[in-house]
DNA sequence: ACTGATGTATCGGATACACGATATTAAACA
DNA sequence: TGTTTAATATCGTGTATCCGATACATCAGT
């Protein structure tokens, strides 16, 4: 993946966006989205997901206390997701 | 394609949104969504597309006096877009 | 330390998205 | 009626998304 929010991709949009309004870790991702959709996205799905944002600087590791990961929107990652946004939403 | 807004298919909601805010022919929506992310789909992207939403009856044909095609959305794309919207944005 | 439970990471493969090229249709002129 | 122009439709293909399975890591309780 290259670009969050091309003409595929639209999970990493609903993850950039899930993010961008509480940090998250990729657990809580997969349970969010099974409460908003009904399904459950397999780890192979999400964590990839994760970590091509990570490496394109759009999301942050927010390593705390806990076991999990959390990720966190980075300045760059909410300003591609306002322009993504605007474009199609 | 079997449901818009499924976890691919950024394009059929673009699509699908775009003609809920204005009735739109194939060659306007291919116009449209070059204004707002630069590139122009190919006809082979968008038509399928079209034929795909118009099948599982989210939009409708709207055969106007002009050689274009337009699609208007039905009652049951808007409830479905809706809901989409509110799972994701 | 061992075990169980939970979160994270990776791999191979199936699926279908999006593409370009081409064909078809249809309106609009002469 | 024939020609031109533009919109629509279809076909075969490459690609990467998303999946399930599996492995690894980490913490908690015993």
């Amino acid at each position: 993946m290259r670009k969050c929010c091309d003409m595929r991709g639209f999970l990493s949009f609903i993850i950039l966006r899930l993010i961008s309004k509480k940090n998250m870790s990729g657990e809580e991702i997969r349970r969010e989205i099974q409460k908003r959709k009904g399904s459950r996205p397999s780890p192979g799905t999400i964590y990839p997901v994760l970590k091509s944002l990570n490496d394109i600087g759009w999301i942050e590791e927010l390593k705390d206390q806990s076991k999990e990961k959390k990720y966190s929107i980075t300045k760059k990652g909410k300003k591609e997701l306002e322009i993504a946004t605007k474009k199609f939403v």
